[in-house]
DNA sequence: GAGTTTGAAACT
DNA sequence: CAGTTTCAAACTC
């Protein structure tokens, strides 16, 4: 039962496992280094799961069964089920070193301090695993298949798959043993021939780099991502069926998986990794398995099939949205900010796309942690502040540059400036501040400073402060994109500053006070997408606190005096200037970004400051 | 532990 | 390249 065949010679059997195979391989054990150098030239396998957490370049990832230990001084041939071969996530199951290493060492399951360990699981969620595996807890060996038709030979062997000679195996008729090498190398061969990358890693770091390095995602470094993808249809990605999945990745663009529920922010998929512990796994489990008859039962494929297709969910906002839930994931893989946002920004005040409750009776439905707490009159608002901004720095520096020059032309600078304060502070006093974002952006916006200034001051186009080209760029855009409507005439855009040229009247010293003005709006605006960070965090903290069952603590505790602990409440105190107190959190971003306003609205410029207060003036948006 | 489900691999 | 079949792991009972 424990081997069939092909485990027999080579590799060693479980007693012969024990066998220290120093790197000069071939002392004194029965079976001959040679063979074991022989495997590797014919692939290229995934390394060492240590080795690869350091290491993971696609090129550089070599199919190396036998990989140095961490003691650098024995080879030993690793085994990685095809999904572990890559790196960068241990998978599920605890990784062993081969057969060929001492138990002692053996016994030591591989640590990797770098990232999370495996998610616990439940012996029953490796019901195939070997006794001899896990008997204590300690994994002892690797993996064996059981293979019984393929004779361990394509792919589908998970031993073949790694590069690795079947060993204790329960595999039938296995020829992936040294005794049938011509056979097996024939078998390599023609796998190569069908893909040459057959044998690479599946699992590549992520192109996204800095970004997808730093993903956390509360339940686990999501590191990398498959290399083909996945093409799941029914386990929603949630389950081991899924490559993606067992790698314990996100879904990528790579993939053609249906009704996906393995990407960032997925509630499905956070409540199958906020359990913290083993025994949640029945819970777990649960989730995942309400999460997929959810989204797949009467809505799953009522649906033709292809309309869950991935091809109609990369239609970036295509008119027809059928799978809300995955291609919101797939855009929050792909543009954090972007995602972030876009629910709000997907224009119509209808069903945002976060609101996937109205899409399907899944039952478990994806909705942005931000969903609530972006509205898009937010955006306007935040667009409108940092217009304001940028014309009040352009103002400053102007003025200061300028101040000579301003001497001799009068007031008009001075009542520019005051002409735009009082008019931050008239749309806020006369509460004529939600009118103007129902009818406005940030293009809007500018055109009524511009009005305005014209209407005060009697300056015309040439004289009004200048602005930066990217504030200019962004108010042409939003105009162009959003209000495009409001614009009906070229003078109008003219108003909105989009002529450059009338805007530049000081040459060089505009260059600085372009800088200098990005700089201030940059800052002003990463200030806005740092609170908003930081209240997805805390919503998010709360759907985990939801999801493991002990909501109703929290809740309490952030209905009475905010948060339960001494970090979330700290965060809560951040900006508590911005954020309600509202049980569940649904900050308005308009009270988020209420600070700004205020800022810009009671002290535009010497509180534009530096919103960094420690001094880091650089926008990293 | 048997049977079912699932999705990758292989095949057509 | 798409559709089908084969296969073995994952999963359920």
């Amino acid at each position: 039962m424990e081997k069939s065949e092909g485990g027999d010679s080579f590799p060693p059997n479980k007693g012969q496992s024990e066998v220290v195979v120093s790197s000069t391989v071939g002392t004194g054990v029965d079976f001959p280094a040679k063979k074991l150098a022989r495997q590797l030239d014919f692939t290229v396998f995934g390394q060492s799961p240590a080795a690869a957490v350091t290491a993971v370049t696609e090129q550089s990832q070599k199919i190396q069964p036998l990989v140095m230990t961490t003691s650098g001084t024995q080879i030993v041939p690793v085994k990685l089920t095809p999904v572990q071969r890559p790196q960068l996530q241990p998978p599920p199951q605890p990784q062993q070193h081969m057969v060929l290493m001492p138990m002692k060492q053996a016994a030591v399951p591989p640590t990797h301090p770098s990232i999370r360990p495996p998610k616990p699981e439940s012996p029953r969620a490796r019901p195939r695993q070997s006794a001899s595996e896990v008997k204590d807890g300690t994994p002892k060996k690797q993996k064996q298949c059981n293979c019984k038709h393929s004779r361990c030979l394509k792919l589908y062997c998970e031993c073949f798959a790694s590069g690795v000679y079947c060993d204790g195996c329960n595999c039938n008729n296995c020829h992936n043993n040294v005794e049938n090498e011509p056979a097996r190398r024939e078998a390599v061969e023609a796998t190569l021939e069908r893909n040459p990358h057959a044998f690479r890693p599946k699992i590549a770091s992520s192109p996204h780099g800095a970004r997808d390095n730093k993903e956390e995602t509360g339940d686990g470094l999501v590191l990398a991502k498959h290399n083909k993808g996945c093409h799941c249809k029914k386990s929603g990605c949630l389950k081991k069926y899924c490559e993606c999945f067992q790698a314990n990745i996100l879904c990528s663009e790579n993939c053609k998986c249906m009704d996906c529920k393995n990407f960032e922010g997925s509630e499905e998929r956070q409540a199958l990794f906020h359990g913290d512990h083993a025994n949640n796994m029945a819970y777990l489990q649960q989730a995942a398995n309400a999460a997929i008859t959810g989204a797949i039962g009467s809505s799953g494929y009522g649906s033709p099939p292809v309309n869950r297709k991935r091809k109609s969910q990369e239609l970036f906002f295509g008119s027809t949205i059928k799978d809300p839930v995955h291609r919101h994931g797939q855009l929050q893989q792909g543009n954090h900010i972007k995602s972030s946002v876009l629910p709000s920004l997907s224009s119509s005040p209808g069903p945002c796309v976060g609101n996937a409750a109205t899409v399907g009776p899944s039952k478990f439905t994806y909705r942005s942690l931000l969903e609530d707490l972006i509205q898009p009159q937010d955006l306007k608002e935040l667009c409108s502040v940092l217009v304001v901004y940028s014309g009040e720095a352009a103002k400053m520096l102007a003025d200061e540059k300028d101040a000579s020059k301003k001497q001799a032309e009068g007031q008009t600078e001075a009542s520019l400036a005051s002409s735009t304060q009082e008019w931050v502070q008239n749309q806020k006093d006369s509460g004529s501040e939600k009118d103007m974002l129902d009818c406005c952006s940030s293009g809007d916006q500018g055109e009524k400073i511009s009005m305005e200034e014209s209407s005060l001051d009697g300056a015309d186009v040439s004289k009004r402060r200048p602005m930066s080209p990217g504030t200019l760029a962004l108010m042409c855009d939003e105009s162009d994109t959003m209000f495009a409507a409001a614009i009906t005439s070229p003078n109008d855009l003219a108003a909105l500053g989009c002529n450059t040229s009338s805007q530049l009247p000081h040459g060089q010293g505009m260059t600085e006070t372009y800088a200098e003005q990005e700089r201030i709006v940059l800052t002003k605006f990463r200030d806005c997408l740092n609170r908003l960070v930081t209240l997805g965090e805390i919503k998010e903290k709360k759907c985990s606190s939801m999801v493991r069952g002990i909501d109703f603590i929290d809740q309490k505790d952030m209905i009475g005096n905010g948060f339960t602990t001494t970090e979330t409440r700290n965060q809560h105190d951040s900006f508590n200037n911005g954020v309600s107190n509202s049980p569940l959190p649904q900050p308005r971003t308009t009270q988020m970004f209420s600070s700004v306003a205020t800022t810009a609205n009671n002290n535009p410029l010497p509180k534009v400051h530096r919103p960094d207060e420690n001094g880091d003036v650089k926008p990293t948006i």
